[in-house]
DNA sequence: GTCTATAAAAGGATAGAC
DNA sequence: GTCTATCCTTTTATAGAC
């Protein structure tokens, strides 16, 4: 949890919790994240961020060129891959319900995770100054992975397991029940620990919907 | 669209755009509400707020003690009612599929708002700052607009129309899949003017599928 | 109540030594 | 590359006159 600000240090280099070598500019975008997700970009302070990592401001200066720059870094470091639990094209059509509760878990699992969480709320925040930034988060978040869940749902419905005439549409909306009023809840901040009654009901009804409403006997659209 | 408590004061009032009058303090709260959701609680000054205003700074701390303070006076303000557009509890139950579709596109209108993603934007950012803040956003807002569903769904469920065992849960799915994905694109200002095909789109699939999902004849659930 | 002026502190960014 | 020390601007908050 800590930054380790146990520095053995030759030259530049410590050693992080991981046990790797992590380099200053590792250790600076580390602490960077941790302060600009916990207090915002507006009132994160780059005097904050060099004492987080344990190096002077200037350090933090020489590596990335500002404030602004460094934002954009810790924005873009790591995007949580959401579109890696869709099955593979070449993967099986199992049972739908099955294969989509899953996703369903996995989805929610990353996305109520506190640091997705933080990273929505100040990428959300700072979308007018960055505009940039938010388009590039909602690209390699979000919209990557109803693309991907739309593929799968366009096998689906090539396959005759299910009916899907608008599988984008289609994802989206089952994404969007998914998320349902838990992750509006998160982003708030009402709601420490996930609740995982409240997560399975919210599953279990959104993929039964689901699955309701596209089933091939079905009416509906 | 002020704020404009028409306070007919002697001393201490101006004429605001609408044409009527609105004190002194009103006119800093309005100031305050688009300094604050233009560029967020840490880089918004008082400086700017009391310029906007057109007031001196001296003049905003004596009527808001601070700036803590004033941000909590512009979120609790004017909390958009989202619950207005249910049907009271006397009123005729006629076509659900119209009542449903007319409040989604209600519900769409006013959660789409520039003013009200500016606002909810600005409340999640700061909910790790201001904890009691994002509770009462929550509570006056969404959370009132789901019993509020949720109660007319019930009546739907007693009354024969639809089928309704879990109202509260339902009425929060069927939120959510009006919210879809429209909503987080506005969070992260990734669309400017909505979207009026988009809307239409959404709105006629979520009543669609929540229809088919809760007609008594159907299976699910 | 309202204004001008100012205090006191913090923040972003840079200079220069090593 | 990294550090210490510093510059200059901005910012929150307050004094004191009217």
């Amino acid at each position: 949890m800590g930054i380790s600000r146990a520095a053995t240090r030759a030259t530049a280099t410590i050693h992080d919790a991981d046990g790797g070598m992590a380099s200053k500019r590792d250790v600076i975008l580390e602490a960077a994240t941790q302060v600009f997700l916990a207090r915002g970009y507006g009132s994160a302070s780059m005097d904050a961020i060099a004492k987080q990592a344990g190096v002077s401001k200037q350090t933090v200066y020489a590596h990335f060129g500002g404030k602004a720059a460094l934002f954009g870094a810790i924005v873009q470091a790591r995007s949580d891959s959401i579109a890696d639990m869709i099955p593979r094209p070449g993967a099986p059509v199992g049972d739908p319900g099955e294969a989509l509760e899953a996703i369903a878990r996995r989805f929610l699992t990353i996305v109520l995770s506190p640091e997705a969480v933080a990273r929505f709320r100040v990428v959300m925040a700072e979308s007018g100054r960055f505009p940039e930034l938010a388009r590039v988060f909602y690209d390699s978040g979000p919209k990557r992975a109803t693309l991907a869940l739309a593929e799968f749902l366009g096998r689906l419905d090539e396959s005759g397991v299910l009916r899907v005439p608008d599988s984008q549409l289609a994802a989206g909306q089952f994404f969007a029940m998914v998320r349902g009023d838990l992750f509006l809840r998160n982003l708030l901040g009402l709601r420490q620990p996930t609740d995982a009654a409240d997560v399975d009901a919210v599953v279990r009804h959104a993929v039964g919907n689901f699955i309701a409403v596209h089933r091939p006997s079905s009416a509906a659209e």
